[in-house]
DNA sequence: TTTACTGCAAACATTTTGCAGATGT
DNA sequence: ACATCTGCAAAATGTTTGCAGTAAA
């Protein structure tokens, strides 16, 4: 929906085979993939690739435009399959963004973490969630509540943001 | 997806005309759309009626399941129309939930708040606020960020379901 | 060589839209 | 009376599935 994403500063098909993908951040994700048993496939290469070259965070319908964009032999299923499978090994995360349509997903190695993400810019930060846990399950037994899980977006406009003109 | 949800112990379409509509939850909600200055029609009736004796927490699919069931000339297109309305005039928020498909619906009159939904019997409890928005203000800070809005839903388990046997 | 993976196309689920007619105020 | 609202059916959207063929290990 926001139509320029991921599609801006790719680059071409043949330094993606070479050189992004020997040494960029797609080579960590992919060893991910790897250590969980699955088999690295040329499409799996190419998204991974592409997700890595990417915004940190993207919907199904800008990954599916740069796929088809930058590896149009790859079909709808194939992205579908491979976000799933992605985001059960944990390489990426969904997330939900009201305006964004509904899915999203953010690459995501660690464990658990929330995101920060800049309005302006789309850059997402990773902040500390101890503090925010904490919370919580501070405000949860107050209502008797035992608090087993949570979902946390926050938005907002990161540094660089703030000092450039706003759009 | 749930299945069950608002349909157990509803009324009769008789009852939900006489009882409930003149002095059940459904009133105060119906006041508030028409303080918004929309009409009071028959369907947005009904609608609220149900929504007002259902589960706080409800998917479209579960709604248009009840309608389907106890006021089956509504049109699907309706329903949609009124969630959407309903949202934008507050008497209902929008939530995410993995679980259940995507788009949930938890009726809330106040302005902006956080529920704390129970694993077990989906009971929502709202909790207040403030500590949440000052400690994310305060991370955002620490990152050079200036926290502009949030989303949080927390789940866990009401006194009652912890006590009570898990399922 | 074996099984996981893929593309295709069709199915499916969910939500939106255009429009003629009904209804609230 | 007249603008808002409704139901219908069709369209748009987003995602999943069955299957025969392909390719990774």
């Amino acid at each position: 929906m926001t139509g320029d994403a991921m599609t801006s500063d790719a680059m071409t098909s043949d330094a993606m085979a070479s050189d992004a993908m020997r040494r960029g951040p797609a080579a960590i994700l992919l060893r991910q993939l790897d250590n969980a048993g699955y088999r690295l496939t040329e499409p799996r290469r190419a998204i991974l690739t592409i997700i890595a070259g990417g915004h940190e965070r993207f919907t199904s319908a800008e990954l599916l435009d740069s796929v088809q964009r930058e590896a149009s032999s790859i079909g709808r299923a194939t992205v579908f399959r491979t976000l799933d499978l992605l985001t059960a090994v944990g390489i990426l995360q969904r997330v939900h963004l009201d305006d964004a349509g509904c899915h999203s997903y953010v690459v995501c190695g660690r464990a658990h973490h929330h995101h920060i993400v800049c309005a302006n810019c789309n850059r997402v930060m990773d902040f500390e969630q101890g503090e925010v846990e904490a919370l919580l399950a501070r405000l949860g037994e107050r209502h008797g509540f035992k608090v087993e899980g949570h979902h946390l977006e926050v938005y907002g406009r990161c540094q660089d943001c703030q000092a450039a003109t706003h759009n």
